[in-house]
DNA sequence: GGCGGTTTTGATACCAAGTATCACTTTAGG
DNA sequence: CCTAAAGTGATACTTGGTATCAAAACCGCC
């Protein structure tokens, strides 16, 4: 929903992949989903799509920058729609749901670890854990297999 | 080698766990190991040692707070000697040797989020890819199966 | 529309990183 | 030494993902 399927299928195309009725099917369900799936949710919601092709597609996608890749606090992947520029994320540590930020003084982290270990980083990760303002609320929720999301 | 195995045992007991022959063989090749090792490392390096009890192992002395769990930038997870008090991860690229920082201004961090999200973060992880001083000369080393480490 | 080369697909098998079971062994303590 | 509790390890299972490879879909060209 929140990015144009036609510029995914730019992305591919641009790339010299093809946008094939099954990467269509793929990527609608992903367009579809909430923020923070997994790759499994998405499998097992298209019972004509194969699991390899689920998992390539994901992969892809993830190379074209089209969705990030993030870990719940247990390590269990994730995936959302990628917003442009660096960025990180916040994710809720009861339903699993993603959301990005990027206006914290992060940008100038970079440099200052650099100077600190002496080493010049090529890349860092962050995620931050929270009790999504949808859960504070409702202690019933647990999150389960698949990423449970608010109805 | 950088952390007493008497605290490692102490801190089994005072958590009402017992300091087994085993777990003395497991957490001797732990501290044996270099920063960043596998827990599939040190199963195959313990040939008396069941793997279910590798892997329990680990995750107790990870409940204790003695060893942190990383993960390297493809994802697959490492294992160190945990550094006292909060800190996060400097991890090479190359050989996935571990290094901890806590000296950057992400103290601050935590309540710089919440009040740009209008949320409590309840955890947070950072972790930074390099290439290590080591790494930074020898083209030849990859990352390999088990985390290749300097000899 | 049909051809043919390239890409993609999906069933299957496999791998990596664990966890659940459960009979057996250790261990601490009396 | 006996016993109850804790720990162990072989085995099977799970989750997340990749390698293979024959079959299907795709694309540009005629
Ligand atoms: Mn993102
Ligand atoms: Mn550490
Ligand atoms: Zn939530
Ligand atoms: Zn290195």
């Amino acid at each position: 929903m929140l990015v144009s399927l036609d510029s995914v299928r730019e992305q591919l195309e641009n790339n010299g992949h093809r946008y094939t009725q099954t990467r269509g099917v793929v990527i609608d369900a992903i367009a579809a989903s909430s923020h923070g799936f997994s790759a499994d949710g998405v499998y097992t919601s298209l019972p004509t799509v194969g699991r390899a092709t689920v998992y390539r597609t994901i992969k892809l996608l993830l190379q074209l920058g089209v969705l990030c890749k993030v870990a719940l606090q247990n390590g269990s992947p994730r995936y959302s729609m990628a917003a442009s520029g660096h960025h990180h994320h916040v994710i809720c540590i009861r339903c699993g749901s993603i959301s990005d930020f990027s206006q914290c003084n992060l940008d100038d982290l970079a440099p200052r670890l650099a100077s600190a270990l002496g080493r010049e980083p090529v890349g860092h990760r962050l995620e931050v854990y929270t009790l999504c303002s949808e859960c504070e609320g409702s202690p019933e929720v647990t999150l389960v297999r698949g990423g449970q999301q608010h109805a």
